[in-house]
RNA sequence: GCGCCCGUAGCUCAGCUGGAUAGAGUGCUUGCCUCCGAAGCAAGAAGUCACAGGUUCGAAUCCUGUCGGGCGCACCA
């Protein structure tokens, strides 16, 4: 489609005198006006004459130039309208000789972007708020894999820190009367709680937390050594349970505890830049060049202990040496804002030009009606639950509508997956979201199931086109003419890919989706495909064909199944 | 107190980075399965684009301020 915008674009770039950038070419508010449109506002001052004299003139002179497009005059604007036919062929051929790859490119050929994403505590349970990092973030590499790029999805571990010294601790004291191993990730969370709890009046048991975290610092002793592992062994299996249901996967699994070996090193390289100070006993790099009252960024605690911060340089400067990234992303949420201004502050401090390349890709959060969520106050939704009630609920209506339909557990799977992570893509990343059980077990409107359900009818279509021989013949594409409104948005598909990547946005894609999904349906509703004249047939059928296979890509690159059957 | 983010229909959101009469879903009121899957389609009612200024041919979109909500602000991650 983009050869027509093309060809509008130097015709009017030659008539109007503009430069092919000047031509900012929209869509007509009614699509009935046409396919494209340009406003000549911009041309007013340059050729001193009204808008509506402007584009009456212009558009009698670019259809001396362009082929198969009508052009307008409308007020101020020039519509532009391809010819049906042509535009029928065009799109849906793109979409057959390319078929899957549709969409992709090769704009990101030998550039590697980094993407951290999910990036959970070991020892607690995922809530549905992680699932927010780990669907936006496996989103965005999918789409940047389909640009071209190299990409490398970092789940980084939260595998360190003074709470897994409490978590041995309380594992010492009450260890003997745990079951670690049928649920162990619930067991380890009682454990965390119950610490919680007797840790206030309980000094002996505060220090034993300490001196765990001490000695698994030092390494000096193998056996809480050990006990750390296999507390972090087991959640990682629980872990991979739940990815496995996301279709989510990673090129690299490290956590915070992998760069251990490297927090004196890398203090040492911020150090030689000469930006550290001490301060009350902290080592820290003053940020007040970003803003006078930025908070400076602590290196080593007055206790010679290193911190979160200390680890993400350790794993930033890693990062760079392994990859020498285009982009590095980090999807993580809006509340550590600061933390990645931090990071960038002393990156730029350091004068590292590759600063700019590292990106915190924030967003909102998910909150629960009563408030923030809290794994220690047990105000949480695990995110196990929510995947395991949507899948009952498509169960229970695959029972009821598609009694016959084969193997009902799996497209049951795919459908409640479907509706929890298109749920969470649906809107601009940066929104908060609150939590709610109704929207999210809703497979109606604008969601997941609907998608894969109009997926499932096409499909269906194309399986009786194929049963009854139909669709064979030479396809008259004026049978598509109603079919505008489905052609445009294919058309828009690997622009609207392209940007979804710049803005690391996958909310323009789940719109886009929903937006096809939407045209299809009302063609469909009004525009028979199987028993007509054997051009129409062949046409709608390459339509539906063409439709369908975008709808897969498109559910595919949100990481949603796109069952042929439902 | 300071900083960042958000504010569009009862509710949940689009609005293509400044253009035409602000659009969907949901909920409500209707209509459509003897016809390719009704998890669908079509129609109706529903808006001071939070408020007030400014910028210009033109503002939901950009700037300033106010209000409301969220988040953050040195030894947690």
């Amino acid at each position: 489609m983009q050869e027509f915008i093309q060809q509008i674009r130097n015709a009017l770039s030659e008539r109007g005198g503009l430069s092919p950038e000047e031509v900012k070419i929209e869509q007509p508010r009614d699509p009935a006006l046409g396919d494209f449109a340009f406003p000549c506002f911009p041309l007013a001052k340059k050729l001193k004459k009204a808008p509506p004299a402007i584009a009456a003139e212009l558009a009698e002179q670019l259809n001396v130039d362009l082929e198969n497009i009508t052009a307008t005059a409308t007020g101020p604007y020039i519509n532009f309208l391809v010819d049906r036919a042509t535009l029928a062929e065009t799109v849906v051929n793109a979409v057959l000789t390319a078929g899957a790859s549709y969409g992709t490119s090769q704009e990101g050929a030998g550039k590697k972007i980094v993407i951290d994403l999910s990036s959970p505590n070991i020892a607690k349970p995922m809530s549905v708020g992680h699932l927010r990092s780990t669907v936006i973030g496996a989103a965005l590499q999918r789409i940047f894999d389909t640009l071209g790029y190299e990409t490398v999805g970092i789940n980084h571990i939260g595998d360190w820190g003074s709470q897994f010294g409490k978590l041995i601790a309380a594992l010492d004291r009450w260890g003997a009367d745990t079951d670690l191993e049928s649920d162990p990730i619930q067991a380890l969370l009682g454990l965390y709680v119950r610490y919680h709890k007797e840790e206030e009046g309980d000094p002996e048991l505060a220090e034993a937390g300490r001196a765990a975290f001490r000695a698994l610092e030092n390494g000096t002793d193998p056996e809480v050594r050990s006990k750390w592992e296999h507390i972090t062994k087991l959640s990682l299996l629980e872990f991979d349970k739940i990815y496995d249901r996301l279709g989510v996967g990673f090129d690299e699994v490290r956590g915070e505890a992998y760069y251990e070996p490297h927090l004196e090193s890398t203090i040492q390289r911020v150090e030689s830049a000469g930006i550290t100070e001490l301060s009350e006993g902290a080592l820290i790099v003053d940020l007040t060049h970003i803003s006078e009252n930025t908070p400076p960024c602590l290196l080593r605690k007055t206790d010679g202990t290193t911190l979160y911060a200390t680890r993400d340089l350790a794993a930033v400067f890693h990062r760079w040496e392994l990859y020498e990234f285009e982009r590095c992303l980090y999807v993580v949420g809006g509340d550590q804002r600061l933390h990645f201004q931090q990071l960038k502050g002393v990156l730029d401090r350091m004068k590292l030009e590759w600063e700019e390349r590292v990106e915190h890709i924030s967003f909102g959060m998910m909150r629960l009606p009563e408030g923030r969520m809290s794994t220690r106050k047990g105000r949480v939704v695990f995110l196990e639950d929510v995947l395991d009630r949507a899948v009952e609920e498509a169960l229970r209506i695959i029972k009821e509508k598609s009694p016959d339909l084969p193997d009902p557990e799996a497209v049951a799977e795919q459908i409640g997956v479907g509706a929890v992570i298109f749920n969470d893509l649906r809107r601009e990343r940066i929104k908060d979201v609150e939590f709610n059980w109704e929207e999210i077990l809703s497979f109606e409107g604008e969601t997941g199931p609907y998608v894969q359900y109009t997926h499932a009818r096409l499909s269906s279509i194309l399986r009786k086109a194929e049963a009854r021989e139909e669709g064979g013949g030479e396809a008259d594409w004026t049978a598509l003419e109603e079919a505008s409104g489905v052609l445009l948005r294919i058309g828009r598909f690997p622009d609207v890919i392209r940007s979804a990547g710049r803005n690391a946005e996958p909310s323009e894609l789940s719109t886009w989706v929903l937006g096809l999904a939407r045209e299809v349906n009302g063609w469909y509703a009004k525009n028979r495909v199987l028993g007509q004249d054997s051009g129409v047939t062949a046409a709608r059928v390459a339509l539906v064909k063409a439709t369908q296979e975008t709808l897969a890509t498109g559910l595919r690159l949100l990481g949603l199944a796109a069952p042929p059957e439902m």
